[in-house]
DNA sequence: GAGTTTGAAACT
DNA sequence: CAGTTTCAAACTC
């Protein structure tokens, strides 16, 4: 696997880093550690990216030149990577810091352009615009659409990275929206051949992995020894690596995917494929010494024309994590789920193994095809990660790191070549084991879910151990809601019990969820049975290609914001019940609903008073509620301030707790049950029962409290 | 907790 | 596309 050079690091956006990392970049670069990437096997493929989590710089994001806009030597001898880096407003310190002095950029004041990276026997050569303002590195389109195609077969259109035999080809995102496709064709293969007719050939895509991790430990072998003591250093600072697209090695079978040619169409494909044994670049060597590195891999993908592709990277805990937002879809983000080979350039040795047992950063699986696929049409791009993700991310890592998804082997030819109809932000998990590639299909969710599900396992398999780890994911803001939340708040268990939760009647299904504490029957909706419940997603997306589409979305102009996607069709409920889509996702009916008798309308007085009524109910609990802490409390401060004369071995419990304010907090207890029976319109005989079974409660608490006091005092006399 | 009602999903 | 069936959640008792 092929990894940034530091110069290239230390232009990524600052959220990529953790502080540590971004201290690190100064401290590396105040040394001046221009000459390390050469002598480091690393190389990076920038992507496009998009860490914005501020909105105001997001306007700012500026878009290198496209060749058609005579852009700076994008058909130089791949030997150079043409960085222009246009900011207009924040400055970016640790950006511009690091462009100074780790690359030979010509620096301006907002800008710096005409950036060469070299590393090792890498170069990365190609447009691309770091904008420090809003935190981008953008990779342009290369040429126009027209040219593009045309482009496919010169290397001059393409970024090319070169290491000993192997080139890895990058079309770059641009305006228009053309996907990026890193491409790595077979170091046997010329990159004329492989890009010439892609119709011919199957492209062969690699992913980029960005990121990297700490506590990262060199494997033996990697060129990770052979680094200084600088350049472990500045690698300190932020990883970028560049993982394999086809994974040609001499010893394994390359791990290859296919990727329709209509993935093109406005969807932004990652390929992932981390370098083979037998490539001299060990991906390793960088994160290896990343001690520091919180790494981040994610990837936002953005629509078809004009839409904006956005490459978040968040921190991840582990490196091969990726994750894509697909706005406006309910899948988020990706976990890429490494897969590993038979052969794999993991030393069987303690260090590279245990590092991977203790969570520590293992780019080194080998033979991995990582590959996430965003399907959604791109809608506008806003999504991006939050610097505060940072730390969430941070804080899960330390906690799940050592969880380990083992992905089911299965084969799923019959469903590989179709990634269109997969939900979005599936992801395609290699599966482990020999050179046919199965795909785990794990929808966004999924991959949190996994966390905790009991399918996670620590891998005790050797093969496993270095590339098949699921990591902890780092939650994104899905539609503005924290997937932190999301993903946190208990989901109502299932019941399922002839859809073996593979229908779009069980919840958790069509949620993009796995099936995790339910009390479903037959359940399928899990790991174990990954291959019918792909069947099952791709038929619900056959029969339906919004299936897995939020159904509540916006509305049109002059309407809700938020309104069902279809309507509703309720008959007898009269939409006032939690039959009622509608009603349940707490918003009115609108036009699109065919409801008959319908009462979910703004001046309806049926919704009016269920409305009063739900209001009342909720603002009685929170007065009963404030009335027990109260009480609570007071009893608490009683228990402080009184100190009771506790007879020795006496058996009555001290009058003083029953002071003014305790009897004030327990008439305004009954008091409020009163009123709640009153509202509900109890009869008198209940409601009185609900006081008298209030005060007990009250007494209870009185009790309890003065006997907890008089075992403590007992205790502190004795 | 069992039985009923309801409407979305699935099927024909 | 409409009608019917299946299904699981919501609801009632």
């Amino acid at each position: 696997m092929d990894v940034v050079s530091p110069e290239l690091n230390s232009l990524l956006p600052d959220e990529i880093m953790d502080t540590e990392a971004i201290e690190d970049i100064s401290d590396s670069q105040a040394h001046g550690t221009n000459t390390q990437s050469k002598t480091t096997n690393e190389t990076t493929v920038p992507m496009e990216t998009d860490t914005s989590s501020n909105v105001s710089s997001a306007e700012n994001t500026l878009v290198a030149p496209t060749s058609k806009d005579s852009s700076p030597s994008s058909s130089s001898a791949g030997n150079q990577i043409t960085i222009s880096v246009s900011s207009t407003t924040s400055s970016l310190p640790i950006l511009k810091q690091s462009l100074a002095t780790s690359t030979t950029s010509t620096k301006t004041t907002n800008s710096v352009s005409g950036t060469t990276v070299s590393t090792g026997g890498l170069k990365l050569s190609g447009p691309f615009t770091i904008s420090a303002a809003n935190h981008q590195i953008i990779l342009n389109k290369v040429a126009t659409a027209q040219a593009s195609e045309a482009s496919k077969s010169s290397a001059t259109c393409h970024q090319v990275i070169k290491q000993e035999g192997q080139k890895l080809l990058v079309t770059a995102i641009g305006k228009s929206g053309s996907p990026i496709v890193l491409q790595l064709p077979n170091s046997k293969a010329p990159v004329g051949q492989t890009s010439a007719d892609p119709k011919i050939q199957t492209p062969q895509f690699k992913v980029v992995t960005i990121g990297g991790r700490p506590e990262l430990k060199p494997l033996v072998g990697c060129t990770t020894n052979q680094m200084t003591a600088l350049q472990t250093q500045q690698l300190k600072a932020v990883q970028v690596t560049v993982v394999s697209v086809a994974s040609p090695t001499s010893s394994a079978p390359p791990k290859t995917v296919t990727l329709p040619v209509n993935l093109a169409l406005g969807q932004q494909i990652l390929a992932v494929q981390q370098s083979t044994s037998a490539s001299p670049v060990k991906v390793v060597s960088s994160q290896a010494t990343a001690q520091n590195i919180k790494p981040v891999q994610s990837v936002a993908v953005g629509g078809v024309s004009g839409s904006h592709f956005k490459t978040i990277i968040p921190l991840a805990t582990q490196p091969n994590v990726q994750q894509i937002q697909v706005p406006g879809s309910r899948f988020h983000y990706v976990r890429l789920v490494t897969a590993t080979t038979a052969s794999s350039t993991v030393q069987p040795s303690g260090p590279s193994t245990n590092s991977v047992q203790t969570a520590k950063p293992m780019m080194v699986s080998t033979g991995a095809v990582r590959m996430s696929v965003p399907i959604v049409p791109a809608q506008s791009v806003k999504q991006v990660a939050p610097k505060p993700l940072t730390t969430a991310v941070q804080g899960v890592s330390t906690s799940q790191t050592q969880q380990r998804l083992i992905m089911p082997a299965t084969p799923l030819p019959q469903i590989q070549p179709n990634f269109t109809n997969l939900p979005p932000g599936t992801v395609l998990a290699p599966a482990p084991g020999g050179g046919n590639v199965g795909y785990a299909v794990v929808p966004a969710q999924y991959v949190t879910q996994l966390q905790q599900s009991p399918f996670v396992t620590l891998a005790n398999n050797s093969s496993f151990s270095a590339s098949s780890g699921v990591q902890t994911q780092a939650r994104l803001p899905v539609n503005g809601v924290s997937t932190t939340e999301s993903t946190s708040r208990p989901r109502k268990p299932c019941n399922c019990t002839k859809s073996q939760c593979l229908k779009l009647y069980c919840d958790c299904f069509a949620n993009g969820e796995f099936c995790n504490n339910c009390n479903c029957n037959n359940c399928f909706n899990n790991l174990e049975h990954e291959t019918e419940r792909l069947k099952a997603i791709k038929t619900c997306l056959d029969r339906n290609p919004e299936a897995f589409k939020p159904k509540i979305g916006k509305g049109k102009e002059g309407e809700s914001d938020r309104r069902h996607s279809k309507g509703c069709n309720c008959k007898r409920s009269g939409c006032l019940k939690n039959y009622c889509e509608c009603y349940e996702a707490k918003i009115m009916c609108s036009s699109i609903c065919k409801c008959i008798g319908c009462k979910n309308f703004e001046e309806s007085p049926e919704r009016k008073t269920l409305m009063h009524l739900a209001d009342a109910a909720e603002v009685r609990v929170q007065q009963q509620t404030a009335a027990k802490t109260k009480l609570s409390s007071q009893i608490s401060d009683l228990l402080m301030r009184t100190t009771p004369v506790i007879p020795t071995g006496g058996g009555r419990l001290p009058y003083t707790f029953v002071t003014k304010e305790v009897l004030e907090a327990t008439c305004e207890c009954l008091l409020e049950r009163a009123k709640c029976s009153e509202q509900t319109l109890q009869p008198q005989a209940e409601a009185e029962r609900m006081i008298l079974e209030e005060f007990g409660h009250c007494l209870m608490s009185i009790i309890n409290s003065a006997g907890k006091a008089k075992v403590d005092c007992a205790s502190i006399n004795c």
